[in-house]
RNA sequence: GGUCCCGUAGCUCAGCUGGAUAGAGCAGCUCACUUCUAAUGAGCAGGCCUCAGGUUCGAAUCCUGACGGGAUCACCA
């Protein structure tokens, strides 16, 4: 039984609360207590205090008198301004840090959940960038932790491998492409699509400048711009309407998507040539960033899928037609709009595609949770889908969750791709890795290790820097970051951590032998070693709460703190010449464990420890 | 304009279902390597927790309203 589940019952008794039919255990607050005061645990009495009918001190000593008399490991008590210090006997530590070293696992139940997590789905015109990032360390890790906590959990992503954009790289690689391939110009299959995107880009600009100085131009112009608009103003304005309705290149990417969509033979070869190269660059980027998929889903398989449930369900008026043929859902009532979910041509909409995919994946793997990992710009669109299910009273749709977060804004603002400010993600961790390098080298401590693993090395700390960074922020909250100040490796880092996880490694090796396993008289147990025993003993709520909230920030935290507050263990104490053999035995058997748990907890944010560094 | 998210030190962020004097890191200034890895530790300095009300024994935390920033409100995805 937990601390706090033998408090709570010896309250319960305290009270009489089961006469009552009530339970107190959720009101008992337990923290450990804080440096300034003498005990290890504090309880929060003021709750208590009504019921007692006495004072909050009274209450206090009460309870702790109470306490000290029922609860087998409680030692001895203090009361100060209604918060009562409770200090723990010698074995609850000794207990803490055998039950750790012998069970290595953490003890989590099973929760006999089937979870499918969505993350990255990127498009295949152009390679992935800091944005996608966050997406796929934030997908990745909350896989990890649901794992972890006990859920069975797959990792899917849709990758929007069609549609119009996906032709305008194409027709570019056509019209000016020469025959270039990954091979012929080494470069990167994504970064060669993404530039051939660029050149449609510039190509559809060179082009709408003309078409603006010319006699269609100029009419168009005089026909539609409002009273006092700028001409800059207005063709800013019409940039969409030009490339529907007048432009050369964009009729020619409209046709190349209606090909695509008859099935040309030509086109869809094409195609496939084309997403293949952007494939084997994204497996790259994966690989490096050390992720993988379980499940692919492909937007060219699924654009169509969504359609029959809307016919189906539209018998059953659960959507309306209106006059065009178009058809809606009104969600009203929930506080959102009317909802398109089938044009009046008949075609899907993105929202289709949604409903259509949840129901497959429903289907294919019975998921009771299905988490979206998508930025807070769909907000919308994610409440009005989970909406839309709930109404068709789909048996998964109250497990649906968007996990949404923030945009990873530069500090002159949001990312473009128009103004070539989008930070590539390939060049990024070549970059923290090469900062990483760069800091080793100043470090006498690396000259014996041979080069092939002071390289792994690099990467290993230089990634574990730009994931830490990254995943260390609450995912709601936009973030910023500079490009031009790299990434730090000192204070609240990844590498940070790892250097505790080094220097116990390097203790480890040290001792040499196996360690053998604690049994007692370690009998003046220090109060930094009873901080680290408390939050060792946390770590397995932590990670219930950061499934919960699906918030790796919480991990990383709890990362941070335990690494804090061993580098302060490590200047204050001498491990392997302890003062005493007990002693020695006790602290080696804590450093292991705390290593196991820091690689256990940075794993969970998809972070690898190095042996040295 | 409607809806949603965010607002804590110069900067980047913690602060759990309300609990003791609001915490870290970076940047700035001191100090500590003949020692188990100094990518470390100890210290100094830095705060109307955006503002105003409300609930409470107690509010950075919950509620309401302002203000500031962002997103979104397409027969785009």
């Amino acid at each position: 039984m937990t601390l706090k589940a033998s408090i709570a019952s010896a309250i319960n008794t305290f009270f009489h609360s089961e006469r009552e039919g009530i339970d107190l255990s959720n009101k008992i607050v337990l923290n450990s207590t804080r440096k300034e005061f003498d005990g290890d645990y504090t309880l929060v009495v003021f709750p208590f205090s009504k019921m007692a009918k006495k004072s909050p001190q009274d209450t206090a000593e009460a309870i702790g008198e109470y306490l000290k008399e029922n609860v087998e490991i409680i030692e001895d008590f203090n009361v100060i301004k209604g918060f009562l210090n409770l200090s723990l006997k010698q074995e609850h530590w000794t207990k803490v840090l055998t039950d750790l070293s012998t069970s290595e696992e953490i003890t989590i139940p099973k929760k006999d959940k089937k979870v499918i997590v969505e993350f990255s789905s990127p498009n295949t015109n152009k390679p992935l960038h800091l944005g996608h990032i966050r997406n796929i360390l934030l997908g990745w890790s909350i896989s990890k932790i649901l794992k972890s906590a006990g859920y069975d959990v797959l990792n899917t992503q849709i990758v929007n491998d069609r549609g119009i954009a996906v032709c305008k790289s194409m027709l570019a690689w056509q019209l000016y492409g020469d025959g270039e391939t990954p091979e012929s110009s080494g470069i990167k299959g994504d970064h060669l699509i993404g530039k051939y995107y660029v050149i449609f880009s510039k190509k559809i600009k060179e082009e709408y400048a003309q078409w603006q100085k010319s006699e269609e131009g100029s009419r168009v112009k005089a026909e539609q711009i409002k009273d006092g608009e700028e001409a800059s103003v207005f063709f800013k304005r019409y940039e969409n309407t030009y490339f529907n309705e007048y432009s050369k290149l964009g009729l020619q990417a409209k046709e190349m998507l209606q090909k695509w969509e008859q099935n040309d033979t030509e086109i869809r070869a094409l195609w496939k040539k084309m997403n293949d190269w952007v494939y084997a660059g994204f497996e790259i980027t994966y690989n490096n960033l050390g992720v993988h998929f379980d499940k692919l889903y492909y937007e060219s398989d699924t654009y169509l899928l969504g359609k029959d449930i809307i016919e189906e369900e539209l018998k059953v008026n659960q959507f309306y037609k209106k006059d065009d043929g178009s058809v809606w859902m009104d969600l009203e009532d929930v506080g959102l709009d009317h909802k398109l979910v089938l044009r009046s041509d008949g075609t899907s909409v993105y929202m289709t595609q949604d409903i259509g995919t949840a129901e497959k994946r429903y289907e294919n793997h019975g998921a009771e949770k299905m988490i979206y990992v998508v930025g807070n710009e769909q907000d919308y669109h994610f409440k009005a889908l989970f909406e839309i299910l709930k109404k068709l009273g789909r048996p998964y749709a109250d497990g649906l969750y968007h996990l949404s977060y923030g945009m990873v804004d530069l500090p002159s603002g949001r990312m473009k791709s128009r103004e070539g400010t989008v930070v590539d993600a390939d060049d990024l961790m070549n970059e923290v890795i090469g900062e990483a390098a760069k800091n080793a080298s100043e470090r006498e401590i690396q000259l014996d290790i041979p080069e092939a693993e002071k390289t792994e090395i690099n990467r290993k700390v230089g990634m574990a820097a730009l994931k830490y960074f990254i995943l260390k922020v609450n995912p709601k909250k936009r973030m910023v970051f500079d490009p031009k100040e790299s990434v730090d490796m000192k204070g609240d880092t990844g590498p940070y951590i790892q250097n505790a996880f080094v220097r116990i490694q390097s203790i480890l090796r040290n001792y040499g032998d196996e360690i053998p396993t604690y049994t007692k008289g370690y009998t003046d147990i220090k109060e930094i070693e009873k901080e680290l025993l408390v939050l060792l003993d946390g770590y397995p709520r932590v990670i219930e709460e950061a499934a919960a909230q699906y918030d790796p920030s919480q991990i990383a935290s709890f990362s941070y703190q335990l690494a804090k507050t061993y580098h302060r263990f490590y200047n204050d104490v001498r491990i392997l010449k302890a003062e005493s053999e007990e002693a020695k035995s006790f602290r080696l058997n804590l450093c292991r464990v705390i290593g196991i748990k820091l690689a256990h907890s940075m794993d969970l944010l998809g972070v690898e420890m190095p042996e040295k560094m």
